[in-house]
DNA sequence: AAATATATACGAAACAATTCGTAGTGTAAA
DNA sequence: TTTACACTACGAATTGTTTCGTATATATTT
């Protein structure tokens, strides 16, 4: 399956939180957080277009890019392979290292703890 | 702080495994899982030596090297940095969206409670 | 001591990702 | 209708990573 590079996945993260979008738009929201040339982020588009990230609306002089590939998806791909190359494959490993250095608040352990309870649950039905 | 590259990483992983090893090793280690040619192995060394990722002992003719950054913090770090670029800097999204998508097994789910008392103790003697 | 095996050093090729300049085209304003 | 502007297309430079060949040194074996 399909790993988006980092200036790909940032233009991802762009088509996901706004939707289709033409390069313009992708372009001022990249260039919020660090300088990107015009014609740079248009070349993403392009090459994203060809690998099948993208489709693109090219009816108007001006194309609207939208993403083809999931959010949830994708990021539990990215989740895999970030566990397997740094954590030898195991995600627990992986969620104890970070429960264990994050700051974690009131209510995310009760986020925690819900899905904990779900977890357990599918478990219970399962047997 | 510094971010190895995939290939550096892998032989991080083996001199954090296996303690202070010669390029041999290192490169028989490697190639259990991949071929890699031992000039390849060499190379990524000496450049992680030049990078001070290890340190390397040259009193014989066989250098032995050592990993000098540390598993853990540089683990968190990458953790860091994955959250960063996949989660918008949330770690708890990750967590979750990990939790929500691993088979997680009766044992898992009792190392995770334990965690979190642990934190929910923390927090409580902090106020 | 010569031949063989095993090291290190290092330049540079191969490959991948990123960045941008320039050319060309269509649209709208002067 | 000419000029100005905003867009797409695309080649190619730049940068970073990976890979390996070749030269050379140092041991070990015959």
């Amino acid at each position: 399956m399909f790993k988006p590079t980092e200036a790909e996945l940032e233009i991802l993260k762009v088509l996901w939180q706004h939707g289709p979008s033409t390069v313009r738009f992708v372009n001022d929201i990249l260039n919020s957080k660090k300088d990107v040339g015009y014609t740079t982020t248009l070349k993403f588009l392009q090459i994203m277009n060809e690998k099948g990230l993208t489709i693109r609306d090219t009816d108007h002089k001006t194309h609207v890019y939208k993403a083809v590939i999931n959010e949830a998806d994708t990021k539990n791909r990215m989740i895999d392979d970030f566990v397997n190359n740094v954590f030898h494959g195991s995600a627990m490993n992986m969620v104890m290292q970070t429960l264990g250095n994050q700051k974690i608040s009131h209510e995310d352990i009760n986020d925690l703890k819900s899905i904990i309870a779900i977890i357990e649950n599918k478990n219970i039905n399962k047997d």
